[in-house]
DNA sequence: AACTATTTATAAGA
DNA sequence: TTCTTATAAATAGTT
């Protein structure tokens, strides 16, 4: 689409081929970016400069999404660290970059920016999760060994003279202590939120 | 390019949209290997289908090396530097949004669902931390009443003769739960995860 | 960087 | 779907 018909072999002329390079990578970017408009579809574009610096455009989504997704498709084995419900939604959430500020940014940052952040997020989930994890079995061991003393100290009682007084009424008061917590949720699998 | 101008907006109807993208992607990918031919470039494109398998295409070098490029290069620190020549990378990756479902929804429809969606996500989480919050409430409760009781059981017996058997030990043993327990989280702050 | 003759891509129709 | 063809769009060589 020009004066000639050019073969399609690699340029020799190194002037003529730079131009006909940064012409033809300007109108791959169009062609991509019309595609994703008209078709609604996501397209992303890198371009490696000849100094190794990537220049990136997407359309429809951020490259770091599809390339997520890409490396999701092609390493089946490697198992994302989220829980359930979150990873499904993350997929589907968008990050808005029209932010005043973010202006100032390239686009090459902003992508990286959010990829790690995304990253982030989901080791801080993971990490409280296993915190919270930890401190319930923590807490529900504590107190199974507390009733076992409990019930140590009962036995002790049961098996000794006693008078009758208030110590008795607290014992009684341990073995209700199960129907006082009826509708408490620590015996019920609230991980499953987790 | 054709019997009429089209304008630069989603396509409508269904059927014109997939006869579009099919022979704009086609272009693309013929554009995006002309490129990589005259140029000397190395192109990397990546199609995943409706249902998220890629199909890859690649000139110039394979698609695993450019994305490892890629990679390198988003790394924080690390700027690689090519030789001399236009070692451009390109890589196109594509997302289909056809979607059998997702062909019904509007776009308006579509920010409405994220939105939606966004809204629900951090119901659930506002209610997973609830229930979580209820939950150690109520162990620390039944593990503070636990230990009262241990406690008036412990001065019960203390208060009574005793033949110095095992009972007495397991009084002590109460007194030392809380080392016992020194590197549980249990106690720790972890709500500020929440 | 702009221009323009030509080639190339493709929208609509068959 | 595939082919055809009129027309829009891209671009090679020029300025």
């Amino acid at each position: 689409m020009g004066r000639k018909k050019v073969e399609m072999k690699r340029i020799e002329d190194k002037s003529t081929r730079q131009v006909t390079f940064s012409k033809r990578r300007g109108g791959l970017i169009k062609k991509a970016r019309d595609l994703s408009v008209l078709c609604d579809v996501q397209v992303a574009l890198i371009v490696f400069s000849s100094r190794g610096k990537p220049y990136e455009f997407s359309f429809g989504n951020s490259l770091a999404k599809i390339l997520y997704h890409y490396r999701r498709q092609t390493e089946p084995k490697e198992m994302v660290t989220t829980d359930g419900c979150e990873a499904e939604v993350i997929a589907v959430a968008f990050l808005d970059l029209e932010e005043p500020y973010v202006d100032q940014v390239s686009e090459n940052d902003l992508i990286q920016l959010e990829n790690q952040i995304d990253v982030a997020l989901r080791q801080i989930r993971s990490r409280k999760t296993q915190l919270i994890v930890q401190s319930i079995t923590a807490l529900r061991e504590k107190e199974r060994l507390l009733k076992e003393e409990n019930e140590a100290l009962a036995k002790k009682i049961a098996a000794t003279p006693t008078d009758g007084n208030t110590a008795y009424k607290v014992v009684t008061g341990s073995s209700d202590l199960s129907d006082n917590y009826k509708n408490d949720s620590s015996q019920r699998p609230v991980f499953q939120f987790l």
